[in-house]
RNA sequence: GACUUUGUAGCUCAGUAGGGUAGAGCAGCAGACUAGUAAUCUGUAGGUCGGCGGUUCAAUUCCGUCCUAAGUCUCCA
């Protein structure tokens, strides 16, 4: 006589065992028929699932979050179905729930093309008609890999064998598909309302390259109609925000054939580089770094040193000179060690910190190549922090601040912080791990923000953070980590002076905010749409003549915007003010200064914007005062004063 | 690195199912127009059709190979 217990706490008593959808029936018949799936005591459960218990019972519909992953995981498996009816040949493999959508991977003699992208989806939708009810069954293993065996599904055999532990296994069946599943999924296949297969691509069995490639088809499913129109008008913003065509578009670099994977960085672009640069080296100088400069090349023998030629030696850019091995260096942190080795450190002297805008290079396998996001020359914002284990903690808790200081001057407020442990193969003995661990998880507590923890991914010389932003389509971008590491700084020989004239080993800290220039210029032009900032616009104002008449006053109008620091210029070309309005708008100039003879007779300008706002006509000392306060704001969404202020 | 696709004028793109001097728009250049808030008009120059090799009387077009780029997988100190 189980005795449910709702959400909002109240109870209902059932004679017998009862049945989700039962349950949904009994408190209204609309949540019967929105009902996908259920929650039982916290477990996510079909809803067919009978309760035999008292419990906690929560019916899962599209609003809930699991719920619409459930349609997500149940809409690939649709898929596989419509898969099979046009193609009996294909096999199956695999159909998980990925961000805002799924894919499934098929086993088949050719590569699906767009059209037939179009005929799965409509027999998709003949399936949706025909509301095939989907059902939970059980099968022992050896009756289950007989069973795909009989079918031809030799992947599916595979999978199987893979599973560990000897407990059965569950199916469910929607006409005449049948798929190894662990479930839960909607009640039949009348439930979808929104979907659409947006790609297809190879994938490799098992991810291992030397394997068979599949057929991956990806879909996006979503609750209602509405919602798949807004998710694929934001896939259509996020391409027109490509900051490879807009880096084309607004002349800021551009890659070519001889220097794969290396900006060549245009004047408007390079400004941009600088003006983030001259900021981050201004709030360095105010956190007590020290900033260094080190070696493009460095002998070879360094790197073996460091351990970094054992594991990385193939992505590692190298150059023979005179019979000695150089390698362009990867990274900076040993020679921020070799550094530090000069000259005998106290414990007086930590933390000390070091600072780099490091040029590394790493040969990056070709294909993983994008943009200005992954490229084989950049510069990172590195910095080092040598100091000892009781001072990790304050170290790492300073460096937060500071970062989300600095993202929020670049116009992010959200950031995802993300605590990596220990990985498998790793140095450094486990109290160690465990103090250094615990330094991370204090300084992320002490935030109040949320945070996620990810076992194992942790680097093999310590633990890490990663701090990930939130772009305004909602992507998330990693940028900014600072890493403990034990491992470095003894291999290379560091160590200080401790109290008791003992010579103790320091730890390092690895730390970048922006992660690499480059990297984040790509986050930060597509976050903007181009549209940068006046802070950081290549060029924040320009000067437009109405007829040549009024030249000798714009020349004027430029030279003092110049002298006051801001970045402008004056357009006195023979054309049209539309036709200029029109070109400095697509160059996303943030503000556009119209002078004819009347702003000439009256000493003032004539202010738009690039969004097209009429801000009127100003004397030329307010606009300036104006600029300075959009300046002075930088990305920040709210008044607060920015860091370097 | 693997698979698929791709490379034509400065840019965006047509075109050639193996045949005569490869096209358009924009940008550029020359000239006219001296204008009031997202494209003024006229004229004009510009390409060994990604590189190399092969097949052919003949290759931008077919084949091979290399390089770049795109998507995806893998990888990312």
């Amino acid at each position: 006589m189980p005795n449910i217990t709702l959400p909002d706490g109240s109870n209902r008593s059932f004679v017998d065992p009862v049945s989700v959808a039962e349950i949904a029936q009994s408190i209204g018949p609309g949540l019967a028929k929105a009902a996908l799936a259920g929650r039982v005591d916290g477990e996510l459960v079909d809803t067919s699932y009978r309760v035999a218990d008292d419990a906690e019972v929560a019916i899962v519909t599209d609003r809930d979050a699991d719920g619409v992953e459930v349609l997500r995981h149940s809409c690939a498996h649709l898929m596989a179905q419509a898969v099979q009816r046009l193609y009996p040949k294909a096999q199956v493999t695999i159909g998980p729930v990925i961000e805002n959508g799924f894919f499934y991977d098929f086993a088949y003699e050719r590569p699906f093309t767009p059209e037939d992208l179009e005929a799965i989806e409509k027999t998709m939708e003949e399936i949706v008609k025909e509301d095939l009810n989907v059902e939970r069954s059980v099968l022992a293993r050896q009756d289950a890999i007989a069973m795909f065996k009989d079918m031809g599904e030799d992947y599916k055999v595979e999978i199987i064998k893979g599973i560990p532990g000897e407990e059965d296994l569950s199916f469910y069946r929607q006409g005449e598909f049948i798929d190894l599943c662990r479930g839960p999924h909607v009640p039949s296949t009348g439930k979808f309302k929104a979907f659409k297969l947006t790609a297809v691509a190879g994938a490799y069995w098992r991810g291992d390259s030397s394997n068979e490639m599949l057929q991956r088809v990806y879909g996006t499913a979503w609750p209602s109609r509405k919602d798949l129109k807004l998710y694929l008008q934001m896939l259509e913003e996020a391409e027109k925000r490509d900051h490879r065509k807009l880096g084309k578009q607004l002349g800021l670099f551009h890659f070519q054939e001889e220097a794969p994977g290396m900006a060549f960085w245009h004047p408007k672009g390079w400004t941009l580089y600088r003006s983030i640069q001259d900021y981050m080296k201004r709030v360095l100088d105010r956190n007590d770094y020290q900033e260094i400069h080190t070696p493009q090349l460095v002998d070879y023998s360094l790197w073996e040193k460091s351990g970094h030629a054992a594991k990385f030696a193939e992505e590692m850019f190298s150059v023979e000179s005179d019979n000695r091995m150089y390698a362009i260096k990867p990274m900076n942190c040993p020679c921020h060690i070799q550094v530090y080795n000069q000259g005998l450190k106290s414990y007086r002297d930590l933390p000390l910190r070091f600072a780099e805008f490091g040029s590394c290079h790493r040969y990056e396998p070709s294909g993983s190549m994008h943009g200005l996001m992954r490229v084989r020359s950049f510069v990172q914002d590195d910095g080092h922090i040598f100091c000892t284990e009781e001072q990790i903690q304050s170290e790492v808790a300073e460096f937060m601040e500071l970062l989300f200081a600095v993202y929020r001057d670049f116009g992010f407020d959200e950031v995802i912080l993300r605590l990596s442990t220990r990985p498998e193969k790793r140095v450094g003995s486990d109290a160690l791990w465990d103090d250094a661990e615990q330094a991370l998880k204090d300084a992320l507590i002490a935030t109040g923000l949320p945070w996620e923890l990810v076992p194992g991914e942790g680097a093999f010389y310590g633990p890490k953070i990663e701090y990930s932003l939130k772009d305004c389509m909602g992507r998330i971008q990693q940028c900014g980590t600072i890493q403990v590491d034990f491992f470095l700084p003894e291999r290379l020989g560091a160590h200080y002076v401790a109290e008791d004239s003992s010579r103790k080993t320091p730890v390092m800290l690895h730390r970048a905010i922006l992660g690499s220039f480059e990297r984040f210029i790509g986050v930060l032009i597509e976050h903007y749409g181009g549209a940068m900032p006046s802070w950081l616009a290549p060029q924040q104002a320009v000067i437009l003549n109405i007829t040549d008449k009024q030249s000798q006053y714009c020349r004027k109008l430029e030279e003092s915007l110049k002298n006051k620091g801001f970045r402008a210029s004056a357009d006195l070309r023979n054309e049209k003010i539309g036709f200029k309005i029109r070109e400095h708008t697509l160059q996303k100039i943030p503000y556009l200064l119209v002078v004819g003879d009347k702003e000439v007779e009256a000493g003032t300008v004539a202010v738009r914007t690039r969004g097209g706002e009429d801000l009127g006509t100003m004397t030329f000392d307010d606009f300036c005062n104006h600029l300075s306060q959009d300046v002075a704001r930088f990305g920040r969404s709210d008044d607060s004063l920015a860091t370097t202020n």
